[in-house]
DNA sequence: CGCTTGTGGAAGTGTAGAGTTCCATTCTGG
DNA sequence: CCAGAATGGAACTCTACACTTCCACAAGCG
């Protein structure tokens, strides 16, 4: 990602395959405020802006979760952080995330090897059933993906106009940690 | 829904497109093993498919969830017993909520009234709110898109050969029920 | 046996959208 | 102010796929 351009139009396609998979390069090129031309000077094949507009939303959700720190403090704090830190990053996972082919077909490909590339969100999922704070029972690979699975249904929402941005950190954090039924006696 | 060559078309369609979302006409017809003249005769447009694919899915769906009798019994059994359910009917699932334009374009166009159309599901919720037996912090809708979005992620698991097919029931309800949290005294 | 109906193979047309070419314009650094 | 780079408008080509047409074949049925 170099110049000011390129930044635009990625992130321009990452905006919009976002709202609207399958929106085409003339309207990803509107969008960035960019001619097609451009466009295809920068990304002469629309699987190269795929592949551009995937790593770069890689590389920031990545990045907001480093941010949050998941390796430090008690399981279930490291937990919210990172799920706040999610939320401000939902254009990038609802794009990612919103067709799995994506993930299943240009990922691979960027990189034919990497034995498991240390995701840091296993990391803290098996730190956290280490210390017995998260159910054991389950597999980390299951509560990751419980995880990512409710915070895009919770973005969803959000888009669709059915929750308030600022509810999704707490109604998604809330029904990870006891899920959806009544607890004993907890008021709140 | 008349006879058996239409029949055999809309399942294929469910089916290819489940898993393959962006199967051309073609692959559909080869799957329904039906001459491509045959499916255009039946279905002049893709349109028309698509929506009767939506529609069937969702009768599937509607059925399995009735026979499941949700308003029956303990809300957390009659919850249980829906999970089940849906397991039975993991295609029409992963094709209609693979993509959300479905539900967004197809569905309203079918119906263009109807104010709610009485959903037994949120009518399950609710009762278990109730009865105290479901987080009534929570909306009853957050609640149901939870439910279809866990169970969503459970079957991509088995579709990638992460999760046995039998496990999806159990592991399902477990984390709706708890959450990913470790609890007090549970061995289970 | 001939009529009707369902079927499907083959070879079309039409169109949307990807990718290209060319040239005029604007921006930028020296 | 000028040269070179970046930009983008317009008008292409090309390809995949939806949709159509026509004809042939097979099965059920009077």
């Amino acid at each position: 990602m170099k110049n000011r351009t390129e930044r635009a139009i990625v992130t321009a396609a990452i905006r919009t395959w976002a709202s609207e998979r399958g929106a085409t390069l003339p309207e990803i090129a509107e969008a960035a405020e960019v001619g097609r031309t451009t466009l295809h000077r920068y990304f002469p094949e629309r699987d190269g802006l795929v592949r551009a507009a995937v790593e770069h939303a890689l590389e920031v959700v990545g990045a907001a979760i480093a941010e949050a720190q998941p390796d430090t403090g008690h399981p279930l704090e490291a937990m919210r952080r990172v799920v706040a830190a999610l939320a401000s990053v939902s254009e990038a996972i609802m794009f990612v995330f919103g067709d799995q082919t994506l993930m299943r077909d240009v990922v691979p490909t960027a990189e034919p090897d990497l034995p498991t590339p240390h995701d840091p969100v296993i990391d803290l999922i098996r730190r956290g059933q280490a210390e017995g704070v998260f159910d054991d029972q389950l597999t980390a690979e299951w509560i990751q993906h419980v995880l990512w699975g409710v915070t895009y249904t919770a973005f969803e929402q959000v888009a669709k106009g059915s929750q308030a941005k600022f509810d999704v950190a707490a109604t998604v954090t809330r029904t990870l940690e006891r899920g959806i039924a009544a607890q004993a006696g907890e008021p709140t």
